[in-house]
RNA sequence: GGGCGAAUAGCUCAAUUGGUCAGAGCACCUCGUUUACACCGAGGGGGUUGGGGGUUCGAGUCCCUCUUCGCCCA
């Protein structure tokens, strides 16, 4: 038998797995052949499809580490288990990361590349990133079914679109409109709400004088506006006033006095002047007010300033007279406000932006400019005009593009949208009514909210990489035409487009004709939002629209995992499509898990340079300790923090990284002086300087278990020369068993038990937390040391071995999941070493299993678990620990054996008897008496446990009176907690109200302090007689 | 402005339905290379559970309030 290496080898042993994982195909699932009935229940999940923008992040890191935590122990546990990989197309970020390379690298726009050639730079992108997402995913240890892997633009999930597009088509679920969208100008599409994010900037608000087209005597000669955005007055049709702006003061002042009624003092003060505002507008402003909406109910005009045009003034509740002027200018083509003013007042709708975010002709002399440069003429033009009459500076809440960064602008472009009205209501239902839970359950809220507004979603997209909206468009043509054209064609369907023209959509990838009555047929440019074809992944993956077997087998899926900020975006609309083309829910469980921030709370994100690299930890530490890592902190709370730093190259000296230095190109190590290089450095000098990664010390606490697994493995495998390992019997465990073996087998079937619940339950923390602590500190610590004297002891020695290799074997099986390569490298080892082994929960007629993968989860009986044996085995540990601590309190020498007198009950004493050699060996003392009448040598150093005391010997006290201080501060404490209790327990109230068993322990507790009391006082008055005469 | 959540040791997190003296890991201090492991072992120090009030025999846990922070929505 060849040994162990000293440390365990992540990177030989990471490459060893995967050509095994791989040979075997264990991960692959298959649907049982037609007509044999499924014997095993169904695992199913669908991998959140990472976007093939870039490679993957921490995020994923976490994410798919979770789904293979569950995955693997569903297959272990018997379960036709199938983890659907894949990756998504993600439509404006990845055409933004190539179309940026572009411009950077060829200074070219995708307008002079052409559609088709753009495509194909993306397409090849595509072929990089995912092959480099994919092998990261297995660096990571993910057991997908590889050979399923899908793309969200691949034919299959092609079809599966357009067969779901078509069927929304011809239920009148998708409609043609004009609507107010955020454009983004550099990318020039429209993207939707949640692509959106708002941004505080520094900004001015300027106040703009509209001339009253001839006043009559007593009206107004002008009205005043206010707005952020000058320039889009070029696009206004009209000013609105409130329909009757004495009321709406009244409903301000009533709010207001409420509001200040339930304000603390510090808020009354603001709220008082506030409404002395009020009263000023009332006074001043409100005959103005209602002048001007007499003056809009007349039809009356204002004159808009630069290009002259006479615009209406309209009465309308969305112009506050409590703020401002009371007047408000009415850009329905440019601002959502204006836009439902406009349409319930029947206003134009003037577009003043091309899609380039310079304007058009309609802004007159101002066309061809940017919106920027726009602004400056305007307002010049406005004071040059006179009728800009002053500038506010005003912080400004302002919506950017998430794709791009820039500012976006509301505007009015022919859309595609899906009605929400009927589909919402079957996803609302699902989670409602218990169908899909989602877990932890606080979530389901912001889904069930966000469901129930069940706005129209914006399909269209102005890019060139997606799936092409499968609609055309033909003008002048009769129905008849039509019905002519597609006859007989059940993959075609059409809709009046409003214009004397129809809208025809296909499920296939062309129409297959090019016209109709001699009218072309066109295609829309655009493509669907990539939410789109994510929406279908959990059916489309498997098949649909064609009934596969997998599709039969595997949907609807077990559970979904993913993090919280795609609930809606993402989650609610699988919940949508999956109902609508499927009529079933797409899965069972949505396991909701928190986001890993850095140290300052922020999320971590390669643009602000605050992330690791997982990368970089799977090389240095290995993906174990990574996952290890990161399930352990995978609790229930929302967010995590994961302090980050750079490891200097060099010195291998951590540097903390901070909000000052993570955006710096270089930086030198504080302690050798070295410089090296961050993800910043571009200069040819910085790239030369060796690479500092991102790391964090969170994942060296998995790199160490690892090899203290990997050690553990080496102790048994050393002693296991000439054992054959055959099986171990349920019921040979227990028989006849010494009480450390009583123990563990106690401990393993808690341990089980705990691990499995925690697997079902998601609790990913508790899961990695309950085996570290059994393995390390009982396992390890106490077990295997156990071990050792009765490996020496030919009578006991095979009964041990078989136990370590029972012990060792279970915690490789419960470790796999979060840790698949080293238990599966030891699990390889110990194969060769003790491959006749079999554990109970074994099939015994099968050969030991060529994976870890496929082992059999352990299914340790319950009634192994032992609470009173558990309870003996903890005072055995309490001894020893109150023994080592005296020993290092009293400086005695390691290897120094120290005699003992351990005074204890009788029972107590019958148990701790057998223990006796462990404890001289493992405490390094002899133990000289046992017994309800041992008592120590004078002056001896004590310790009660548990109802024992112990004596310890030390006749050469390095220091009296350190101890003599060390129990009087003792003996303070121990007085301090009994006055406590008696007190406690002199109250009836307690006595009389708190449960009987509580109170007992009470009692019990009262009465061990009490013990406590007294052994340490006689101690301590030994100690002070020895002091007064020594020797 | 509305909703959800968080605040516990220097740091990152635990703590079942309210019930012993609030626990781990890392960091820190002391001791130790005895044969699985120094990526280790033995031991130690470190807490007014963010502040204030309340309910209760009993509160980290339930309620109110204040402070700070995060996320989502408008």
């Amino acid at each position: 038998m060849t040994e162990l290496a000293k440390q365990y080898d992540h990177r030989a042993a990471q490459a060893r797995c995967r050509a095994l994982w791989d040979a075997g195909r264990f991960w692959h699932a298959e649907p049982e052949p037609p007509g044999m009935v499924p014997a095993r229940p169904v695992f199913s999940i669908v991998i959140p499809p990472p976007n093939v923008t870039g490679a993957l992040h921490l995020g994923h890191a976490l994410n798919n580490p979770l789904q293979d935590i569950l995955v693997r122990a569903r297959r272990m546990q018997g379960c036709l288990t199938l983890w659907m990989p894949g990756t998504d197309h993600a439509g404006i970020a990845t055409q933004a990361v190539v179309e940026r390379r572009l411009l950077e690298e060829e200074k070219l726009s995708r307008h002079d590349l052409g559609r088709d050639a753009l495509v194909q730079r993306i397409w090849a992108w595509k072929e990089q990133y995912e092959r480099r997402i994919l092998g990261q995913l297995r660096d990571l240890g993910a057991s997908c079914d590889w050979d399923r892997t899908r793309f969200t633009l691949d034919e299959r999930c092609a079809a599966a679109v357009r067969e779901a597009f078509l069927r929304l088509f011809r239920q009148g679920l998708v409609r043609r409109g004009k609507r107010l969208v955020n454009w983004d100008t550099f990318l020039q599409t429209a993207v939707s709400d949640d692509e959106v994010f708002h941004e505080e900037v520094k900004g001015h608000f300027w106040h703009i004088r509209y001339d009253v087209i001839e006043p009559r005597a007593g009206e107004p000669a002008s009205v005043t506006v206010a707005t952020t955005r000058p320039e889009t007055l070029l696009g206004d049709t009209a000013v609105a006033v409130h329909p009757a702006p004495a009321a709406a003061l009244d409903a301000a002042e009533r709010e207001m006095r409420a509001k200040r009624a339930a304000a603390p003092a510090k808020e009354q003060a603001a709220l008082d002047a506030a409404l002395d505002d009020l009263a000023e507008r009332r006074r001043d402003l409100l005959p103005v007010l209602e002048t001007l909406a007499a003056m809009a109910r007349d039809g009356r005009q204002v004159r808009l300033p630069l290009l002259g045009r006479g615009i209406p003034l309209v009465a309308d509740e969305w112009a506050k007279p409590e703020m401002g002027s009371g007047c408000v200018k009415i850009t329905p083509a440019h601002d959502p406000n204006d836009y439902d003013v406009g349409r319930r007042r029947g206003l134009a709708m003037i577009n003043i932006l091309n899609p380039d975010g310079t304007l058009n002709a309609a802004a007159g002399p101002y066309v061809g400019l940017t919106i920027r440069k726009a602004r400056e003429r305007v307002v010049a033009d406005l004071e040059a005009a006179g009728q800009l009459e002053r500038v506010e500076d005003r912080v400004i809440d302002l919506a950017h593009s998430d794709r791009s960064k820039t500012p976006i602008e509301p505007y009015l472009a022919d859309q595609w949208f899906i009605r929400m009205e009927e589909l919402a209501q079957p996803a609302i239902d699902a989670v409602a009514g218990g169908r899909i839970r989602i877990v932890p359950e606080r979530y389901a809220k912001g889904y069930l909210d966000w469901l129930s507004e069940k706005r129209d979603w914006p399909v269209s997209r102005q890019l060139w990489w997606g799936h092409r909206i499968p609609i055309w468009h033909v003008e002048h043509v009769p129905e008849s035409a039509l019905a002519a054209a597609f006859a007989g064609r059940d993959d075609v369907a059409w809709q009046a487009a409003g214009d004397d023209g129809w809208f025809v959509c296909t499920s296939r990838e062309t129409l297959g004709v090019d016209e109709v009555a001699g009218r072309p047929l066109v295609q829309d440019p655009d493509v669907l939002d990539t939410w789109f074809s994510s929406a279908l992944w959990p059916h489309s993956t498997l098949g649909w629209p064609a009934a596969t077997a997998e599709l039969a087998r595997f949907y609807p899926t077990t559970s979904l995992v993913t993090s919280r900020d795609i609930l809606t975006l993402w989650v609610a609309r699988m919940v949508i499509m999956g109902v609508f083309d499927t009529g079933e829910i797409p899965f069972r469980e949505v396991s909701i898990h928190p986001k890993i921030l850095d140290r300052y709370g922020e999320t971590m994100s390669k643009s602000k340079g605050n992330g690791v690299d997982p990368v970089d930890v799977v090389e240095s530490l290995g993906a174990d300790a990574l996952r290890f890592a990161l399930a352990g902190m995978a609790t229930e709370t929302q967010d995590v923090r994961m302090p980050v730093d750079f490891q200097c190259p060099s010195c291998g000296h951590l540097v903390e990284q901070t909000v000052q230095n993570r955006t710096k190109p270089r930086l030198d190590c504080p302690k050798c002086a070295a410089a090296f290089r961050t993800q910043w450095a571009t200069t040819a000098a910085d790239l030369a300087l060796p690479r500092g990664p991102a790391v964090s010390e969170k994942f060296e606490a998995g790199r160490n278990f690892s090899n203290k697994l990997w050690n553990a493995t080496r102790f048994v495998l050393m002693h296991l020369e000439g054992f054959s390992g055959g099986r171990l019997a349920r019921d040979e465990v227990l028989s006849e068993a010494p009480l450390e073996d009583r123990w563990l087998a106690s401990r393993l079937a808690s341990v089980s038990r705990e691990a499995s619940r925690a697997i079902d339950e998601y609790r990913y923390a508790e899961l990695a937390r309950v085996l570290y602590g059994f393995a390390w500190d009982e396992f390890c610590s106490a077990y295997l040391e156990l071990c050792k004297s009765r490996l020496a002891d030919p009578a006991t020695r095979d009964r041990a071995r078989g136990m370590l290799l029972l012990g060792l074997d279970t915690i490789l099986r419960l470790l796999h999941p979060i840790m698949p390569f080293v238990t599966e490298e030891i699990w390889q080892h110990l194969r060769e070493a003790a491959g006749g082994r079999r554990m109970p929960w074994d099939d015994a007629t099968k050969p030991l299993p060529e994976s870890i993968m496929i082992a059999t989860w352990p299914l340790v009986p319950e009634d192994w678990i032992d609470a009173d044996t558990e309870e003996r085995f903890g005072t055995f540990l309490a001894l020893l620990g109150a023994l080592r601590e005296i020993r290092a309190r009293q400086n005695v020498p390691p290897r120094t054996r120290v005699p003992v007198a351990i005074r204890a009950s009788a029972g107590q004493a019958d148990l701790l008897r057998p223990m006796v050699p462990a404890i001289e060996s493992m405490a390094v003392v002899s133990v000289t008496a046992l017994g309800v009448d041992a008592s120590g040598a004078v002056g001896a150093a004590t310790a009660a446990v548990r109802g024992c005391d112990v004596f310890v010997d030390v006749a050469e006290l390095v220091d009296v009176e350190a101890e003599v201080a060390r129990l009087d501060k003792e003996l303070v404490k121990i007085e301090g907690f009994i006055e406590a209790k008696r007190r406690k327990l002199a109250d009836a109230t307690f006595t009389q109200r708190a449960p009987a068993p509580v109170v007992q322990k009470e009692r019990e507790q009262l009465a061990d302090l009490e013990s406590r009391l007294a052994n340490g006082r006689a101690a301590l008055a030994e100690l002070r007689t020895r002091r007064a005469s020594p020797g």
